[in-house]
DNA sequence: ACATTAAGTGATT
DNA sequence: AATCACTTAATGT
């Protein structure tokens, strides 16, 4: 149940137009707000699912993992979106195949999976929605592939670099060539390197910590 | 002052 | 492009 006048007007304000007002109604009903800061993990593999998220502000990487702690990297979602993962987590009544972790502090709306049938029967707003981004998660799941099957790393860190500036709303990202490293399959090293060229072009300033990007 | 962690570099595969 | 082995630099205690 949302009580907060301040939470419904986040909520109407990030979804609201996607939403009949009936439906809003009953998210304002069944809903409930959940915050969480950088660096939580919201969900691991194997994690029944119990809500679905939609996230109202901040961002969430969402990524594969290995049994032995490797990691795939898979999309980010950020405010707006939801995850189309549990999505389908709901349909099969299957448990998460997936890592979801917060890069920023974040303010998710929960909504429990049990409403989602009821929904997309009744709202076809819903339907649409989550349709919609059914469709958007693919298709950046093949952007993932493509890059990973073509690119060359040079250009997949540009990529990546741009990508975290625009999800993050800033132009410094605070990773160490280690997470990045991780984040794109690669080492360490090779990353320090690829890095030290892009700074070499002035592309970018390299700090401790840090990397500043000179333009968006 | 010392230990720890991040980043830089040459050589090798 | 990855790995090794080592150095240098920054930061925490």
């Amino acid at each position: 149940m949302i009580e907060s006048e301040q939470h419904k007007k986040i909520i109407r304000k990030k979804i609201g137009f996607l939403f009949e007002e009936k439906l809003i109604e009953e998210i304002y009903k069944v809903g409930k707000i959940k915050d969480i800061s950088l660096d939580d993990i919201i969900m691991r593999t194997g994690d029944e699912v119990f809500y679905i998220p939609f996230i109202l502000s901040g961002a969430l990487k969402i990524s594969r993992e290995k049994s032995d702690g490797e990691e795939l990297l898979l999309y980010y979602i950020e405010s707006g979106d939801t995850c189309a993962m549990t999505l389908q987590c709901c349909v099969r009544k299957s448990k998460s195949e997936i890592k979801a972790k917060a890069m920023e502090d974040s303010i998710l709306l929960m909504i429990p999976i049990k409403y989602m049938a009821d929904w997309m029967e009744r709202f076809a707003s819903w339907r649409q929605y989550i349709l919609e981004s059914y469709h958007s998660r693919i298709t950046e799941l093949m952007e993932t592939v493509d890059a990973i099957a073509f690119m060359r790393l040079d250009k997949r860190l540009d990529m990546y670099l741009k990508d975290q500036a625009k999800l993050l709303g800033s132009l410094e990202i605070n990773h160490t060539h280690m997470q990045i490293a991780e984040d794109l399959h690669s080492s360490r090293v090779v990353i320090s390197r690829l890095l030290k060229q892009m700074e070499a072009k002035g592309l970018i300033e390299l700090k401790r910590n840090r990397v500043v990007l000179k333009t968006y």
